[in-house]
DNA sequence: TAGATTGTTAATCGATTAACAATC
DNA sequence: TAGATTGTTAATCGATTAACAATC
């Protein structure tokens, strides 16, 4: 089976977009709509689909109440997740106040940060110091957690949850970090997201000037 | 020239793992080195380094000055980049307090927010409302902003980005955005990125039982 | 020279798109 | 039935990797 990173992704934002014409009081739905919906083209959407046993009817298109049903199962989305933060700066605040999370059935239940000061028991996801981490996730059976560190902290930090027993990390701190070879690890690298951008955004204008400086 | 997204991420991660080279006292660097830092391939590094006219010396390997040269005016790191952040919420904040946007050339000018409360026109980065942004980033001559607002407002603060000559936008907001067709659009889906890890940590997890089951 | 590394071309791989028979 | 849409196979496209001649 392709489960490419880009085509789970796909599957996540059918689900969204799906969710969304329900809402709307849409009960079926051509590969040609939600290729739109996504920015994708139908016969992407009718391969994902086929990919991953999604049927609909020939000349009918496909429910969308089942769809959801399929999507939800495939992508686990039956039973919630719990997650952690590590880190709680700007990026460690805004995972762990993101909205949509609960939506998808993704629940941060603690954040931890080496700064004791930050420690807040009491609030509602509560914040703890690094040293419990371990012993926070191997009971409450964490699977998968989020760095949001300095990069000089992230190495250490991943050895700990991977100690801990988790087994996925969704990483935003901008370094190349190591780790066992099935261990599922996710990089976002904010400033390189940027700089694409700045960059691409360059290189039209030099065309832009190219072009008139040829006529 | 093959210019994808892809390909320029590479390049500047090329450019920082030859900065931290620089740093730790290296003059001259190898293919194998270059892929090892950022975990690619010799070849890949190699190949890209024809694509953009980077060339190093035959059993001499390349000289980490020249490269980081010509990466430095490849990438327009000569002249700063001044950007603007549109959203002051936690997305927004963790992007106008990144580091590391300094070491790479980018500034983050000033922040704008519809909540006019939160206006702060003395600030290091100013938050300045909304309404402000047009004259602002025109008068200012801004070509790149970050979209980091509800995905209910984010179509309307890209409209306005576009009205105010802004070129290309790296959008924070999980939602479909449309724009002119050479606008460079770069979308960074939070909570997508977090869902594909949790999927692929359970689809690790569904393995190893069907493994056990199977013996 | 012998050994090692580049630069480039060819081979491979994977993902996207097109085409079209099946069929409702 | 005629028209439209699926499901799947084939074609295309692009990116990565392998191979190797050139050469320092």
């Amino acid at each position: 089976m392709k489960t490419s990173k880009q085509s789970i992704a796909r599957l996540h934002s059918y689900r969204e977009a799906l969710y969304r014409l329900k809402y709307l009081g849409f009960v079926k739905v051509f590969s040609d709509n939600l290729a739109d919906a996504i920015g994708a083209t139908a016969s992407q959407v009718r391969k994902d689909f086929s990919i991953f046993g999604l049927i609909g009817n020939k000349k009918g298109g496909y429910v969308i109440d089942e769809l959801i049903n399929k999507l939800d199962e495939l992508l686990g989305k039956n039973q919630p997740q719990h997650i952690i933060v590590v880190g709680s700066g700007n990026i460690g605040k805004a995972l762990m106040s993101y909205k949509g999370f609960g939506k998808v059935g993704i629940h941060v239940v603690a954040a931890f940060d080496t700064d004791e000061a930050k420690t807040n028991r009491a609030a509602e996801i509560p914040i703890l110091p690094l040293g419990e981490l371990k012993e926070f996730a191997k009971q409450r059976h964490i699977k998968v957690g989020v760095i949001a560190v300095p990069d000089t902290a992230a190495q250490q930090v991943l050895e700990m949850m991977i100690s801990a027993g988790i087994k996925g990390v969704l990483n935003f701190a901008p370094i190349r970090l190591n780790c066992p070879e099935h261990f599922v690890l996710n990089n976002v690298n904010l400033g390189i997201e940027l700089e694409t951008v700045v960059y691409f955004v360059n290189a039209l204008n030099r065309q832009a000037h190219d072009e008139k400086s040829k006529s």
